[in-house]
DNA sequence: TCTTTTTCTGACCATATGGTCAAGACTATG
DNA sequence: CATAGTCTTGACCATATGGTCAGAAAAAGA
């Protein structure tokens, strides 16, 4: 038998319940806030004793700091989809539809998100100010060309990046009150389709882009 | 001299340190969370010892409950310079006006209510249910009224309104992130202005409102 | 089977926090 | 000036919480 075998499957067993830690303790973050969870109630979300849960994360901040990379990577690999090699209506209209899908299956990741920046990002300053900071200027540069070329209005890309994520996490952090609106009924598959479509639609006649 | 003078002047006085009290926990709250603030850091802010704090408010949830209910205040105001009687260029392009205008004066306010709405909104669920359910059905028949006046174009009015929330409000509670990636500097006077005429160049292009 | 390493957990502790209280200070009024 | 009502505040308390730890249990390895 390869002598990794069982080394391996031990991480993995590791690795499962770290996860398992991991997405309770995202739930109750986002539910509660950094300061009103308690390692108690990510305990119980777990289903384990809170010293257990102290045993894979020794303290409420590294748990915490480990919910909000895990948001940054859905965040970058959402990212990825806007493609500046096809137009302004493929790139931007894929980005739309990644994000409005993160916001209908992660929407506990995008409050904890939310609720960091709101916060003054002390966890993940430093990923703003290089990774956020880089992409966005690069997705500045690519708008800016698509501008140039003709193909969509001459608009602020900046803004137009702010718009989208605006626009798209609002489905999530204020899901609550969108479902109030909504007969007090979580958003149906049509009815997300719905909103995606029109977002798509307002933000890309809005600036100039034809489908 | 008026009987009613000096009681009054007392009242003044009294109402006064509430409202200091007030600001002084919109911005703990705003900063901290709920849980993360505590009536110690509000009463620092307010620059008073912590018994006076409660001597005015008796519970934190009671002075959480007057902050946000004051911020509600705030978003009905600006839900006035909706008017239906003008068309969709000055109606819209005024309410989102006045709520550029909020997030730039009162970003403290914007996050409280912001993470109020993302626990669920449990003490504002009320004002969801009968304020906002009527007003936002008022001004979707508003906006249906424009649309079938052939005005703007048959977007859904609900996920127009979404979209006005979620961008406008994003520079209050994202500003943190918005001055990261300014350079690290707040916005400036202009570029103040030049995000309110990109959102609403956007939007009301969006929608088919030509200015 | 015996030993070693890893995982699990109840009991415990130090600290921080919301809230109380009683006594003192101040203010208006008769 | 005296009295009554309002305001102020340091000291205090009960509770909840993050985190520790010793030892049990389980798993891996020899």
């Amino acid at each position: 038998m390869n002598p990794d075998t069982v080394p391996a499957r031990k991480q993995n067993k590791r690795r499962e319940k770290e996860v398992a830690i991991l997405q309770a303790a995202e739930k109750v973050f986002a539910e509660e806030g950094f300061g009103g969870a308690t390692m108690q109630l990510i305990a119980d979300a777990a289903q384990l004793p809170k010293a257990n849960v102290h045993y894979y994360f020794s303290t409420k901040e590294e748990l915490y700091r480990q919910v909000v990379s895990n948001i940054f990577d859905v965040w970058l690999q959402a990212a990825g989809s806007f493609e500046e090699s096809d137009g302004p209506a493929e790139g931007i209209g894929a980005y739309i539809d990644a994000k409005m899908e993160i916001s209908r299956t992660r929407p506990a990741g995008s409050k904890v998100w939310a609720s960091e920046v709101m916060h003054g990002a002390p966890i993940i300053q430093d990923y703003l100010e290089t990774t956020l900071v880089e992409w966005t200027n690069s997705r500045i540069q690519a708008i800016d060309a698509w501008i140039a070329a003709g193909l969509m209005d001459p608009i602020s890309p900046r803004h137009l990046l702010y718009m989208i994520w605006a626009t798209t996490q609002h489905y999530a952090d204020f899901g609550h009150q969108i479902q109030t609106l909504n007969r007090n009924t979580p958003l149906s598959e049509s009815e997300w389709n719905a909103a995606k479509e029109s977002v798509k639609k307002i933000i890309l006649k809005g600036i100039g882009v034809s489908p």
